[in-house]
DNA sequence: TGCCTGACTTCTGTTTGTCTAAGTCAGCCT
DNA sequence: AGGCTGACTTAGACAAACAGAAGTCAGGCA
C-alpha cells in the first residue's frame, strides 16, 4: 500500500458525514442538535462522528452554561481542526465550480475585510504561486517502497 | 439538509478509495494495475472507482499503444479532475502536519522551479491572503433555508 | 490456431455507515 | 418531588464499501 499523508488524513475524516460535520464546525456550529439538523444526518451518526473527531483531536468538548439553563457541552474546533479549513474551502471551491446547480451556491465563504469570495491556491513554502502543472511529486524520507 | 458545494463534492469523491484513486491520478498513475497496486485496494473497488470518476468527468479513458503491444486504455485527468488538485494538496498538507509518523512524509509535493514543498493557502478573489479567522460564511443565492 | 497478458467482471462474504424508533439521563425549574 | 428538555445511547434493519478468489475477454504474437 502506497501510504501517504493523504491516506492518513482520510483515516481521520474518511466518511462523508465526518467531513460534513467538520464543515459545519468550521462554519460555526457548536451544539449537538444543530449538527444533526444542519448536516442532515441521524443522531447516532452525529454522536459517533463527534466522538471520533473529538478523540482525533479536531474538536474539543467544552462545558458552557447559558443563564437560567443547565450546564451543557459544545464542540469547539481545536487548532488541529482549524488547520483543516483549507481542505473544506478547497472542496467548496471545487464544488462551486463544477457541481453547483442553477440556483448558485447555497453558502458562500467570503473575506471579512473585502467581501470577496475565498478559495485556495497552491503555493510553495518560498511563497511562489504554483501552477498545478508545476508540482513535482517525489519520494520523501518515510517512503514505503512500491515494488 | 443544509446542502452546500462541499456536500456536492463529497457526492463525487465520497469514499476513501475515490480520493485515493484521484490522488494517484494526480501523482501520475495512468494504468489500471498501477492504481490497484499503489492505492492498495482490490481490483473490483478500483474498477468501480475509475468507472465512477470517469462518468463524473474527472478522468478520461483514452486508448494508447506501446510499440509491439496491443492497444490499451489509460486514465487521464480532465480539467475537472485537475481542478481537484488543491483538495489533495490540502489533505497532504494537513496530514503531513498532524498525522505523520516519525519517519516523515512518504511522498512530498514540491515546486518544480524552486524545490520548496507545496501546500495551499486560503486566498480571496481580490488576491488577499486570508487568515482562517477572517472568513465569513454567508447565505448565497441557492440557500435552502434551515428551519 | 492457440497462447499469453493486462484489464477488467463476477461471486461471495464481511465490515462499516446509516437510518428510524425508542429509550436513558442529567439537572434546572416550578 | 416531579416535569421538561437537550443530549445522547441502544436496538434492529438495511445498504454500501470492500476484500479475495476465480472467471472472462480482447488482441497482438508465435
Amino acid at each position: 500500500m502506497a501510504n501517504c499523508a493523504v491516506a492518513a488524513s482520510i483515516d481521520v475524516v474518511g466518511t462523508r458525514s465526518a467531513i460534513l460535520v467538520l464543515r459545519e464546525a468550521i462554519f460555526g456550529t457548536r451544539r449537538f442538535e444543530d449538527f444533526v439538523r444542519r448536516v442532515g444526518i441521524g443522531e447516532p451518526a452525529a454522536a459517533a462522528r463527534l466522538k471520533e473527531l473529538t478523540a482525533a483531536g479536531l474538536l474539543e468538548r467544552v462545558p458552557y452554561q447559558e443563564p437560567g439553563q443547565r450546564t451543557r457541552h459544545e464542540y469547539q474546533l481545536t487548532s488541529k481542526g482549524m488547520d483543516f479549513q483549507p481542505v473544506v474551502y478547497a472542496l467548496l471551491q471545487w464544488g462551486s465550480k463544477w457541481e453547483t446547480d442553477e440556483a448558485g451556491p447555497p453558502l458562500r465563504a467570503t473575506h471579512r475585510d473585502c467581501g470577496a469570495p475565498v478559495g485556495v491556491r497552491i503555493r510553495c513554502d518560498d511563497g511562489h504561486d504554483v501552477d498545478p502543472d508545476d508540482v513535482a511529486i517525489e519520494a520523501g524520507p518515510g517512503l514505503i517502497t512500491i515494488p
